[in-house]
DNA sequence: CATGAATGAGCCTTCATTCAT
DNA sequence: AATGAATGAAGGCTCATTCAT
């Protein structure tokens, strides 16, 4: 119910904006509504109409990312190595994270502008948590991380490798931070000093 | 002798630019010369004499935080536990990261307006290698890090803490990551897979 | 077909404009978008849309007259007194420099905001030349001159009448100064001294 | 009883900011006060206190060559031959516009800010005007020609020398466009049509 | 539904001039 | 006299959003 059936012309409309506006995320071009309109040659009330702000475009451009990225978390639950499942998802965010600024927005953005996105990254988040729960229990991880922990973290990641500089060695950069964080995860932490 | 001392009266409004503008990075409203000259009950134009742009600012607002992180780094320098050394350096660091949001914007600047600001990162950057080095010398650190690598990681951990979200306890999240991060900098590298 | 017809209410919006800008031109007062944008009732970003610069503006004012002067000069490329021929197209010009503000403008820049412009300035300039070249040909003119010292020259009597003073009879001082020049251009220039 | 004496750093001052302004005028950089002060090393009151506005040090710059026009005419005055008499002077009164930014400027403005100008400029306009009352009385130059227009034409034959581009051969146009106008100014005028 | 013209608040920056020191 | 900090009007331009066609 909450998506009308679009007209064939408005749903090919629907897609020509998408394609611009992940073109113009691709190539680190801030989103900007008019911007779209002209490069997607239609009319910006028409690009207003499908998406009210540039918050909701970027949303639904990060959308099947988000979705692929679930999927995968769902997969790694079936892993009966849990911390290789963990391992294994964080993995795959982060190289989602670093390759697609959309994605990257999204996700350390405080607040959504659809209410499919929130829905997404509630999904998200669980999956990540129940990941984490079970490596846990199994004694991969250290104990004082929790499911909320986690999304911050991998944003951390993305963050410092994009800091770093390099555009070219990025995905590799952040490899590695995440190599290291991923140790310190596997740790025991020391009783405080 | 770099800087002619100011007068008086130019001493005081220096003075008061510079704090309506600490003000407004830690309210987080973004910083606009107009918007601090009304603030500060001074033209326009003042506020674009000693500052030309907002960057510089911005940097001058940093630089006492710069100034004291750096001496903080060379006093670690002087302890002679290394890997003791290079945590005591990185918890101060995060610390005054997350606390303070001109030091995480310009620490992550990839350029700089003030020399002053290039000359004092610079200096922060080659105590942090400093440490570290000698931390891996002394084996308490892995070896796939590098000088360049601290920085980027520091504010990847603030935007990790803030993306965490809650204002409140940012502080207390950001040790909390800093703690699994200097874990996993202080492991061995798993042999790769 | 370079132009797309413009809706009814644009076109009236760009007429208004342009109307403004001509009224402003003819009082001496230098053109500014804003100024124009209050003048015309209309908002700012309007006259943005219809006018990039200033001088883009300007030009399109000072349209219609390059043309005519144009045509005025193909006209006269018909008559079979060479030397009339000239006469009538320099006179014809002098007058619409001295009477029109823009035109002396754009015809006096070095470069032009629209391909329009260009195309007109160039169209004018080839039938002065030919006109020239003509009217030398059949003995009427001084073998000195080229086709690159018409424009010139005329911009130069239009600024003479001007700096004249005398708003009232500048027609009349530019009519007697062109009537100077001519005298000199059609005499044979003394042996070098 | 004009010009009180002034100190001796005054006197210096003065010159230091003359030759500055000297400076700008052949860069083309237009005048402004601040910027003057800058590059003297004076603060701006010290200018002010000297120039109340850039037209009188735009001015003040011109004098000189102002004066040794005068003085140039003046000379013009005892050549017995009155025709080469005002050639001679019309043709300094060209290179010197041509070769001098401020002169051009100075002497097309219709107003002045000194009252030395004035005089300068009135000295200036009566001698043209007496070389070519003598010219005319031997029949060396046509009757319709006033006194009035020799400054005009000058600054107009400097003008259209600009505006036909080319900076490097600037002075060479200029002399050519004279020698056609002083063909024209020779000539006799057609009975009117 | 689509269009794209219109809007105007809002930000940035310069510069002529004054006046306290 | 000299200084130069302060002023703020003035102008430039952009862009998110609305609404008549």
């Amino acid at each position: 119910m909450s998506t009308a059936p679009l007209r064939k012309d408005a749903a090919r409309n629907w897609e020509r904006i998408v394609a611009v506006a992940r073109a113009l995320v691709d190539e680190g071009t801030p989103l900007q509504l008019n911007d779209v309109a002209r490069r997607a040659g239609l009319g910006v009330g028409t690009v207003y109409r499908h998406f009210p702000t540039a918050e909701a475009l970027l949303e639904t451009v990060a959308t099947p990312c988000l979705e692929s990225l679930t999927a995968c978390g769902r997969q790694a639950l079936a892993d009966d190595d849990p911390g290789r499942a963990l391992t294994v998802f964080l993995t795959r965010t982060i190289e989602a994270q670093v390759l697609d600024a959309s994605l990257a927005a999204v996700t350390a953005a405080p607040g959504d502008a659809l209410p499919r996105t929130a829905e997404l990254k509630r999904a998200l988040w669980s999956v990540g948590a129940e990941l984490l729960a079970r490596a846990r229990e199994a004694g991969a991880v250290r104990p004082d991380l929790t499911g909320d922990d986690l999304v911050p973290l991998m944003c951390g990641i993305a963050y410092a490798a994009q800091v770093h500089g390099g555009e070219r060695e990025r995905a590799e950069t952040a490899r590695r931070y995440l190599a290291v964080l991923l140790d310190g995860v596997r740790s025991r932490p020391e009783p405080d000093a």
